[in-house]
DNA sequence: TTGTATGCGTTATCAA
DNA sequence: TTGATAACGCATACAA
């Protein structure tokens, strides 16, 4: 039979109470008493019960706060929807949540949202900006007892409690990988990605230059430009791009703007010259790989890393458990024509 | 709030025993209150309390049975990880799970392990064999009342509860999409299955051809072998084949064998000339993939296979509940080197 | 500093 | 056929 509280408390002569005391760090407790249980407790390897502490857990009531850049940027909406279903599936367990959206990467707007939000959540999911100003909002935050999830984008030298997203730099590397089996391992290639100023688009084009020196010495990177993540943007660059570099056989599209990207490339008639491949599986991509202008795409699970970044909240807040190593990473999943639709 | 027995058993003027008795269909209840209390937990929406009912069930115990054909078979090494894990996680629920392997698809066998099983079990996890005979055994234990999963191979015509494992269709259609990106839609295919008389096998063969019908006319099946998912033969099947058709480009692998099939290549020294793509990523597949002989494999989580078919048979009995549509189909995923590892 | 009592939602037992 | 009550494991308000 498993360990439990009433089980530590005989055998330690005390009572339930002061065995919940300890091992939920309240004080209150003889030093001798406390060394006892928690020997006790640990020999017998005492797992707190789920099912009882969600139990109890009913008479209070969570709000978490969640804000994310998703105004005009589709790939929010998957996110956004494993977020809802968290708050379905933890309706039961007294779980509200509010949230925020903004457009675009605006520090002093994120900030003025974990403002408005902080004096009425128990813990926020951030869709953080990798900024100083907003990591030491998070620290305040976390000082203040209101636990802070990143998601989707991490924040270096911060006390958020975990990251919930993809290994960007992973992702690059499979993106290469894929273009090096595309293209037999020979390509001229245009990388656009969305801002130099955006850690997660740097660590793809970092692994995407990775898997070239590591395996792919034919493959080379022969222009490189920014969409901003902005489709008409990504349009014009490419066809700039495009029409300098005639030899260019191949397009890395590290961030958003895969659209517009397709649509030089349609405008320009190259469909079946060049070689695509990008992130995500947004509607817009879908098309194009229909279309057979996108040949792969790399996911990253956008509706996990909504729902987990809830459910990990909730742990925390109900049992104090955090992720193994303060992460939790998602695949980068190829997707090609053939398996695009599955069940999540 | 959400709704409780108690709230209906109070809206009703009855007592929660007997609301329990009407939700979980123990009779023993006056037709005209049963048909109140139906009513009120209808337009309520009542969904029971998991947590609830996961604290109740801890006075009983549920031993739950499982027969798969691993041996020699390293594809289940991480269907069984899936299973034991279950088991780790819903030891504090009661949970017992008695495991017997047998090697190939006996039909005999199967049926003596299942009697041997029967009488000591309240579910049973079977990795099926497409037979009348076991189908028929099925709806027998599914009688008498002990619900039958079936695990990575299901059952067509019986009454199992529910299937756990991949599209087997869907995953020949990844497969022949990925070798034609791999060879631009142009390719003379040996295709090696594993038995004719193994569904899923040719449920992959069949979404091959699928594919090329749809989109690769340039694709063209030249010669067909089966291994028996076994490597000895996989390697003399293969090695008849590419001798007695020269033009062979690529193979198509669409069960065990890989390694055999590998090693003939080698052998011809064909490493350079031949695109191949298989299934799954057992530790002989990886190593042919780091030397750069298989290209891709389609994965279909063998892990989550395992675990959930576990988590499946305890919710039913713990709380009737079953899957949607009676089944939980797994992904097909691409892999290739570069995202070969990554977090399950 | 410690113990006791109560409740969370569900199920089972026993008495009526 | 029904209702009352205890139990599962945990948390907590309150009493000692």
């Amino acid at each position: 039979m498993a360990v439990t509280i009433k089980k530590i408390a005989e055998l330690c002569g005390v009572s339930r109470g002061t065995v919940d005391r300890v091992l939920n760090n309240r004080g209150k407790v003889k030093p001798e008493t406390e060394a006892l249980i928690r020997r006790v407790a640990e020999q017998l390897d005492y797992k707190p019960n789920i099912a009882g502490k969600a139990l109890a857990a009913r008479k209070k009531s969570f709000v978490i706060g969640v804000i994310v850049a998703s105004e005009g940027n589709p790939f929010f909406d998957d996110v956004l929807k494993g977020i809802h279903q968290a708050e379905n599936e933890l309706h039961d367990y007294g779980v509200k949540i509010i949230i925020k959206t903004m457009k675009g990467y605006d520090i002093q707007r994120q900030l003025k949202l974990i403002e408005e939000l902080e004096g009425g959540i128990h813990a926020l999911i951030l869709n953080s900006i990798s900024d100083a100003e907003i990591a030491a909002k998070i620290d305040e935050l976390t000082d203040k007892g209101i636990p802070v999830i990143t998601l989707n984008t991490d924040i270096e030298n911060s006390k958020r409690l975990c990251y919930v997203g993809c290994d960007y730099v992973k992702g690059g590397e499979t993106a290469c990988g894929m273009l090096g089996l595309l293209t037999g391992g020979r390509a001229k290639v245009g990388v656009i990605t969305g801002s130099v100023k955006i850690l997660g688009h740097n660590q793809r084009v970092q692994g995407f230059r990775n898997v070239i020196k590591r395996r792919y010495p034919g493959i080379e990177v022969v222009d490189f430009a920014e969409s901003n993540d902005d489709d008409i943007i990504a349009f014009e660059a490419t066809k700039k791009m495009l029409l300098e570099h005639k030899e260019i056989d191949a397009l890395f599209i590290a961030a958003a703007g895969a659209y517009g990207v397709c649509r030089a490339v349609i405008s320009l008639g190259l469909e079946n010259k060049i070689t695509i491949v990008c992130f995500d599986d947004v509607p817009s991509t879908v098309e194009m790989m229909e279309k057979g202008l996108i040949k792969a795409t790399i996911c990253q699970q956008p509706f996990l890393q909504g729902n987990k970044s809830v459910h990990i909240a909730y742990d925390y807040l109900v049992s104090g458990a955090r992720p193994h190593n303060d992460q939790f990473i998602v695949e980068n999943k190829i997707k090609i024509l053939e398996n695009l639709y599955q069940t999540p």
